[in-house]
DNA sequence: CACCAGGCAAGTA
DNA sequence: TACTTGCATGGT
């Protein structure tokens, strides 16, 4: 199905904000770690976090697969269900050693359908997490979809409530070129989109992709400022 | 005080 | 398959 919407949408909000450079990480440990933490939670928790681990040296899964328990929770606490994602961080150190000799490179060598479909057997990675891994530390062509890409794709009539997470990445795959530098850009402008726009205005006025709206009856300027 | 934030697993029907 | 519940902190 074609939603040449899609397209357009990207191309204002990338003319309005430029490149994001995401995901705000150094390596692909530092960005999985934040994956996992990032899970229903705010990212300005997430960092601090982050901060405490940098601080203690342990923004690495050895380090992590081998420090004690508390330590670990203590660490990542502001990041909340610290016991949960400790466990979580914890199977993935002891995974990626065990199955893959401890090295990302070798895990990263799998190729993207394979690769996802480890991520999505390890305990604590779900599709959004998986996919936000294939993107963002794999550079894969797949469409992350959160929160965010939600409420974006519900409040311009592009989905129902209740589309399935697959069905909602099909329709990115479907109007858009197989370009992980794309889906990277598109995603993170969805997010700014979200976090510094719609979320003070929900109405849109002024929102960048006001206009487009305007223009396709596809869309509906009606749908734009709903829920 | 309530509500939300870049989900997921486990249990139930 | 389609709900429901627990997990937890920090900001508004």
């Amino acid at each position: 199905m074609k939603t040449p919407a899609i397209q357009r949408f990207h191309d204002a909000l990338f003319a309005h904000w430029g490149e994001q450079h995401w995901w705000p990480a150094r390596t692909r440990a530092e960005m999985m770690l934040g994956a996992i933490l990032t899970q229903n939670t705010a990212w300005t928790n997430v960092e601090k976090a982050l901060s405490n681990l940098r601080k203690n040296g342990a923004l690495n899964l050895r380090t992590l697969e081998n420090c004690p328990q508390e330590k670990l929770t203590g660490w990542i606490r502001p990041a909340g269900y610290f016991n949960q994602k400790a466990d979580y961080i914890k199977a993935m150190a002891a995974t990626l050693r065990n199955r893959f000799d401890g090295s990302l490179d070798r895990l990263f060598a799998l190729d993207t359908p394979t690769l996802r479909h480890e991520l999505l057997s390890w305990k604590g990675i779900g599709p959004e997490t998986a996919d936000s891994i294939l993107l963002y530390a794999g550079k894969r062509p797949v469409f992350v979809i959160d929160a965010y890409t939600r409420r974006f794709l519900s409040r311009h009539g592009l989905c129902g409530e209740k589309t399935r997470y697959d069905d909602l990445a099909r329709l990115f795959a479907d109007n858009l070129p197989a370009d992980p530098r794309l889906f990277n850009e598109y995603h993170a402008l969805i997010v700014r989109l979200g976090k510094e726009h719609c979320k003070t205005k929900p109405e849109c006025t002024g929102c960048p992709l006001e206009g487009i709206a305007r223009k396709n009856p596809d869309i509906g300027l009606a749908k734009h400022g709903a829920v």
